[in-house]
DNA sequence: GTGAAAGCGCTAACAT
DNA sequence: ATGTTAGCGCTTTCAC
């Protein structure tokens, strides 16, 4: 019908003059909790369904300066991963009332573009599963009380608030069970060179097998670059068709990287897992649970871990002020399943 | 530094005041091709660094009546191919300036409710991945100027636009190989019942199976629920320890569920696909092309169903009208790879 | 090219 | 409980 071209549709005047009510009652009519009778709120809630009015939460963000709504983001959704965890964090803020803009940043990309967006749409908060942030940004966030926080991931010199599994230790539980099944040779999968979290399981696991008397010498790196392909390329490329050079066991610093690893181990050698070599993963994502996986794995608690990152966030509580330099690590645990021989 | 509380942050009268200009020289300076000289604009953003300002699109979208976002609405992402969806969506929109709304629907549930707090939020345009739109809201979609479209679902009778693949065309090219390969009894693993994607695939499969001279009694049909462990335990309730009810092929309606499949079909019968059975899947995901699968399926383009929704969003033109009805269908094509014999 | 002034649709005091 | 009024931070005529 309307040939215009604005986005029209009934304003809150409307609904009063059809109501019969001042533009305030309007506004109160759609606020829970506010001052109104029963009766004319329902009058107003009725005039505006006549209407087809919808509040305008542009609008009332622009008084309140309040947006509900939080920035996530992302790197690379091939790792399932953080697929799940934006999952657990839509859905934890959408239960809340707030909406999720979702971001993602290719890597390598500077994220300072990335975040003056964010502030642009004046965001109540930001997550960042992604990316580094520099100073400047960091500054101009904390100006603006917009509070960051990096999920499992840090900058080492920075106040930046973090929420991370304790990834150090993990690698130490991954070196123990293989320590315990008696591996004595290893191959590690590295993820993103330049990511705390991968670098941070790699010394974790290092310097377990080293307390345990292994040599630095029988403990092989590859890198996978985080990806399922990476890992899967990265073991038949390092030992072609030699078999002898196998390691007892495989750590691959994620899950889906271990099971690239598997895969790459199975199709070339026709390897028994846990028989021929060993595996571990970290993450425990459901798909490396599956029957051709069941991978033996280090678990991060990602509800706990969404807990934690919306809780420190604040974003409930108007008086809250997001501490800098705060570190959540959040202990991760073993999950056995069968790509390691237990007992 | 500051206790305050209120988002607080420069505004452009601020910079305006530092710079010795008035308000609106300052929205020029920000706005591209806006009238103003180089050497007042530089002058302009040197103020604005030094105090950190940012605009507020919140306070332009009010004026605008263009808020740039979008919103995709998505069900579940335990389908990697709707997380390339996503994927594919957010770095589109990304790189022309918009910013994505991701909201998630669980199963049933009414969609109403989200439709709402889209609007509220006036967005440009919305994308629904998942979920049904009623009547009415449809109606405020229209009336608001919002242009909706469906992705790879449509609602009968409704005249809302949707882009999507040929899944009965999709459904018989499978039906074609299979018969090709000298299949004689199938099985088929659906999706959502209600979802017409998984209707459509069914359809176009088995209309053509039967125009091969197929029995209707050849051709089984299991529950999937679109997902990995549903097709998984599906394949397991319906077949027991009875090798012999196997058919000669399987088709999962979607790639997920052709891989839960062949998994199972291993793991109970230690089967050879395509030796003792085959197996066809349908969107083409990678997951899906590596090693322990091999799928041959059905490929859905998604950079093409991608550029056509955008394309019938029409955002970048004002003067787009979006046609009510109209159903683009992108052709499907079949995917060769070993889990059917070829030749 | 530039500034002044008038809103955009709403919320938040402030009266009543 | 309800209406009146004054903005929120910006874009956009409209003069100059």
């Amino acid at each position: 019908m309307s040939a215009s071209r604005k986005r029209s549709g009934a304003t809150s005047i409307d609904v009063a003059a059809l109501a019969g009510v001042s533009q305030s009652a309007v506004s109160r009519a759609f606020t829970p909790g506010a001052s109104i009778t029963e009766e004319k709120q329902q009058r107003i809630l009725e005039a505006a369904r006549k209407l087809n009015y919808v509040p305008n939460s542009i609008a009332s963000s622009l008084t309140t300066k309040r947006s509900n709504t939080v920035a996530v983001i992302l790197g690379n959704l091939d790792n399932p991963f953080y697929v799940h965890v934006l999952q657990a964090f839509v859905d934890a803020l959408q239960a809340q009332g707030r909406q999720v803009f979702t971001f993602t940043s290719k890597h390598g990309e500077t994220i300072d573009e990335l975040i003056d967006r964010v502030l642009r749409y004046q965001v109540d908060g930001a997550i960042l599963t992604a990316a580094q942030l520099s100073t400047r940004m960091a500054n101009i966030c904390h100006d603006r009380d917009v509070p960051i926080v990096l999920f499992n991931r840090y900058v080492p010199g920075s106040d930046a608030s973090v929420v991370r599994c304790d990834n150090y230790g993990g690698g130490r539980l991954m070196a123990e069970a293989f320590l315990a099944a008696g591996a004595r040779t290893f191959a590690m999968i590295k993820g993103d060179p330049m990511g705390t979290t991968s670098q941070d399981r790699v010394r974790g696991f290092t310097e377990r097998l080293l307390e345990g008397g292994i040599g630095r010498g029988d403990i092989l790196e590859i890198e996978g670059a985080s990806v399922y392909d990476g890992a899967f390329n990265g073991v038949l490329e390092r030992f072609g068709t030699d078999r002898a050079a196998l390691p007892d066991a495989i750590f691959g610093i994620n899950d889906i990287m271990a099971m690239g690893a598997m895969d790459a181990l199975r199709q070339r050698f026709d390897l028994g897992i846990p028989e021929d070599v060993m595996v571990g993963g970290f993450d425990d994502i459901p798909e490396g649970a599956r029957w051709p996986y069941r991978l033996t794995t280090v678990r991060q608690p990602i509800d706990l871990m969404v807990d934690a990152t919306l809780d420190m966030l604040g974003l409930d509580d108007p008086t809250h002020v997001t501490e800098p330099g705060i570190d959540r690590q959040i202990p991760s645990q073993m999950v056995w399943r069968d790509t390691i021989p237990r007992d």
